[in-house]
DNA sequence: CCTACCGATCGGTAGG
DNA sequence: CCTACCGATCGGTAGG
């Protein structure tokens, strides 16, 4: 209900698509029924609006993939249902915008590489091994790109198998609920916002 | 020193950094010393500007990374070498148009959707697995927005590692040049472009 | 290849 | 939040 939060959400799924650079002002009045200077008085600047973008996309991020309580592998497979069920029209807002802003220096990139820290310090954290952090984060964008470029969702599959095999089930607390390390990924999770 | 070369050329470069929608026809024309009309019409259109680009980064791209009589893990290192060269300033053109035009429909994403078909079954052909093809250019392409991203070379290092331990040896031909697939793999190269 | 131009849209401002 | 406007740039055209 407040337009702030709206636009900001319709500007995160635009971005999606058609990248931060994509998300015009004019673009988000017409689609939100309302006027130019409406929109861009929220912000004063299109980079802000940028920046505010993304912080309201870690929001999202966080409410739909980073639960407390998860092992590794509960983590990739809420990350991949996020993915697939499309929370953003064009797949993860962050894979699509890292690689979009990996080679232009600014505000919106070094807000998009703190957000990234966090997410690779969490997955070696739940891995506890910062190389196969590494190529699970690798895994879990290919398949976000590859569901989305071909319209095909048997890459989550290839890739949910592929973090079986890789990552290891913490023995006999498969079915667990509270984990030794609640707390730390509790906090986690509020550093993402 | 044609001039249409020199355009696609200069395109290709600001694509891998800003992407294809921030390849325009007036930026082009400023760079490069031309009109804007003298750029627009080796094309006619955006769209086929862009198309145009796609085409002289597969070139250029062949020409680099796809030789012929390499096993896997070769073309894996020349790949690596290739992104880390900086062959196109912003990392890898095909993953950064890739990512960018993964969710809009059209001419362009069907170009590098059949750009990337052909790269994925040369890679499936010398790997002789799919799942491992998969997997191997998702670390790709994670090295390359890695090593972008945070201008850090050491994700090409880890990559290299992973593709190691992951990609078997053809026995007792570690020193060879010439394999009994070249003919296969050198048609597969001008198919490419 | 050029100059000169078109309507549309861009980010942003003035004033209310 | 609005209307009305600004200069710059967009893709594209006419004519040479």
């Amino acid at each position: 209900m407040d337009s702030r939060g709206a636009i900001l959400l319709r500007a995160a799924e635009i971005a999606s698509v058609d990248g931060l650079e994509g998300v015009t002002i004019g673009r988000l009045a017409i689609e939100l029924g309302m006027s130019k200077s409406g929109v861009f008085s929220h912000f004063g600047s299109k980079e802000e609006l940028q920046l505010s973008a993304v912080h309201k996309a870690a929001e999202i991020f966080t409410r739909e993939v980073v639960i407390a309580g998860g092992a590794a592998l509960d983590l990739c497979e809420r990350w991949l249902d996020y993915s697939k069920r499309r929370v953003f029209p064009g797949g993860c807002f962050f894979v699509v915008t890292r690689s979009e802003f990996a080679a232009r220096p600014g505000r919106v990139r070094d807000a998009l590489m703190l957000f990234h820290l966090r997410w690779a310090s969490l997955l070696e954290r739940l891995t506890g091994d910062a190389q196969l952090a590494f190529e699970v984060d690798a895994l879990l964008a290919a398949a976000d790109r590859f569901a989305v470029l071909y319209d095909d969702a048997s890459a989550y599959e290839r890739v949910r198998l592929a973090l079986r095999a890789r990552i290891a089930m913490p023995t006999g607390t498969e079915m667990s609920v509270a984990r030794p390390n609640d707390s730390s990924i509790a906090s986690q999770v509020s550093s993402m916002i």
